[in-house]
DNA sequence: CATTATGTGTACTATAAAGTATACAGTAAA
DNA sequence: TTTACTGTATACTTTATAGTACACATAATG
């Protein structure tokens, strides 16, 4: 879990609460499914540990990319593990490969993948 | 673990060790720093979780690629996800876009990343 | 004013990960 | 033939993961 990500989702809370009084901590907590007192744990940065299921419904309360989120706590989703560990060989190589390309370079390719130019 | 995980390294060390004596189950465990116990554990394919450090070590004594052998442990290498949570939404993309893609065309990419026509 | 809701501190739990230690029986080598 | 080496079965351990349960003090609301 990176350090940030509790002092995120806090400020993330508090802003949707600002216009939906539904946001406390209590009633986030009971819609993704854990106890109040082990969010407030997280978001004040003790380190908890939070699976791939709950985090996915953070990130959907919180109106956030959840692989973004997921990528805070250091957690790959298990679709892309999957998709890796299918050819890891391939996919390793892309990756490695793809790891000092800038931003611009990476969307080009994810482009003309999606597009079907191959 | 894949259940074939286990024979497949105890098939490999037998073949290393009908021309290389040093290959018994107890040597190579001590080489790789486990006991000879829990290496007899894994190759009969009772479930025994082995880190990366030993997953590697292990894969460069049978003369595998470390990124297969620790993908059928369904392991994917911190390296790898170092890379990936750098940039998850890029690289979520990325990778979900090539799932479908034939490895022909994934080799493609790779190429042309590799030799920079970016 | 009573009660309901809010965040938090403390203690506890169950399961998985990643192993070690030891004793044992069978095989190979000196 | 004793010594050394082989694989294996059983029991135990430590650390991390993913939480729950409950009591508490404070703030907001009927």
């Amino acid at each position: 879990m990176a350090e940030n990500f509790g002092a995120f989702i806090h400020e993330r809370r508090e802003e949707k609460r600002k216009t939906d009084r539904s946001f406390s901590l209590r009633q986030v907590a009971k819609r993704i499914g854990i106890e109040p007192s082990y969010l407030s744990k997280l978001e004040r940065g003790d380190y908890a540990p939070l699976s791939e299921e709950k985090l996915v419904l953070l990130a959907k309360e919180l109106d956030e990319d959840p692989d973004v989120i997921m990528a805070m706590c250091g957690k790959i989703s298990n679709d892309l593990q999957k998709i890796i560990l299918e050819r890891p060989r391939l996919f390793a190589e892309l990756i490695r490969n793809a790891r000092t390309l800038p931003d611009a370079a990476v969307i080009r390719i994810v482009r003309e993948v999606r597009d079907g130019d191959w």
